[in-house]
DNA sequence: GATGTAAAGTTGTCTAGTCAAATTTATGCA
DNA sequence: TGCATAAATTTGACTAGACAACTTTACATC
């Protein structure tokens, strides 16, 4: 692993085990750059990172502190995460039932998203995820046989499916594309929920693998009331 | 201004007006460090920033390419921008009804969230902007006295606050953090927006300052039929 | 022509340093 | 003590270069 991500990590496991309660202050970069034996870029490279989880902020000329105040965000939705991931994040246990899978031709839209021919088949992925039991999103993915080929249905494993494309494909997500709406249960779903009272949000996402190939679509139509959804803006 | 920013406008300027058609690639690092007269590390800045914003991406070994598949977002909820400016962005005017400001004492959270005492008193600004005439968005700002002084209420001007923030008080809001939510309308507005048989988004915000200071909280009911909301993640 | 391999090209990480900009601390004076 | 100013500290921007990791191209071979 790199020297910034590695030392990115240690000083994320310090904050959390509050070695730095010296007054939320971080030590200066040039503390770190002794320290950690690397120059100043390398460690203005970790902290940016954790700048970005929204762990710490700084101030020019004067140095780096704790967020303690604010919003108190778990996971924000700027860092990219599978649905199994979020129901970890919130310490809940993950589950799917309702798991359809069917075939069909892609529409206009899949294939300008996800640069197919008009040829390819498409795999579409229903299902209901849970989180310890209760029913908490409904969700739908849409990829090409082309990638996953022609047995995906007979091969597919509850649970992440990102997860599911890098151990059997060695496809790696890290990026998406993804538009938020509110939506009202009722009009949108073919499945119920269960607790189903409160509107819905969903997300729809265009998911990208390291080499910028969009790989599939995601329908995620989620209660917000077990799970919280931050974004951090600069 | 810095050289990455002034480099980052320039090529984004050029990729709206469609000079790199060349294959969709983009000059190498090195190419564009010789045009700009700068060193490659700026050049990356400059690049990243556009990587952010979601107009490019690019593959190690390869180089940089537009983004022309995938989702078509005008602005994304990553980077920092008003409510006036998200209206704007759509290509819709932008305007403030039904504008009233109070003051009371803040409640707990507020004190938690902003860092203040609980002698100071809050305005509470809210109004219901409207774009093209229609009503779009139910929005409560809530920020101390102490920060915009007492006579707040008589010296107020619609539009963005945080513009207003801006030239009034030298206060630049930099960044906010925020929680999404899907809310029914009739259960949590005061106001009624007009056309609201969807359920509404609803973005709570604390904004920070440059120098990292809590300024104000935000909650805005919105409609998201005639703006549409992205956030990329990495 | 097809294929595997070497070479060239491009981006990623990292170093060591300079100067600018902002904040914090120290200092001297009233 | 209080206060303005200077000095020291800290982060921000930028440079020039080295090597690693990855992709693309060129080439030799079959």
């Amino acid at each position: 692993m790199n020297k910034y991500e590695e030392i990115s990590k240690v000083i994320a496991d310090e904050i959390d085990r509050n070695l730095f309660a010296e007054g939320d202050k971080l030590p200066t970069e040039k503390t770190l750059a002794a320290r950690f034996q690397v120059s100043r870029e390398t460690i203005r490279k970790a902290l940016k990172n954790l700048i970005e989880l929204g762990k710490i902020y700084n101030i020019q000329g004067s140095g780096y502190y704790l967020r303690r105040n604010g919003l108190h965000m778990a996971s924000t939705l700027n860092k990219f995460s599978s649905i199994t991931e979020l129901i970890q994040n919130a310490n809940l246990t993950e589950g799917d039932i309702e798991v359809q899978i069917f075939k069909r031709k892609p529409n206009d839209e899949e294939i300008g998203m996800l640069n197919i021919n008009k040829q390819d088949s498409m795999f579409i992925l229903e299902r209901i995820r849970t989180a310890n039991g209760e029913s908490i999103v409904y969700s739908r993915n849409i990829l090409p046989q082309s990638i996953v080929g022609q047995d995906f249905a007979e091969y597919y494993e509850p649970g992440s499916l990102s997860k599911y494309l890098e151990l059997k494909y060695g496809i790696y997500i890290v990026e998406s594309l993804m538009e938020i709406q509110a939506v009202r249960e009722e009009d949108v779903l073919p499945y119920r929920l269960k607790l189903s009272d409160p509107p819905l949000l969903k997300f729809i996402q265009v998911h990208y693998d390291d080499k910028a190939n969009p790989i599939y679509i995601s329908y995620d139509y989620m209660r917000n009331d077990l799970i919280r959804f931050y974004v951090r803006r600069t």
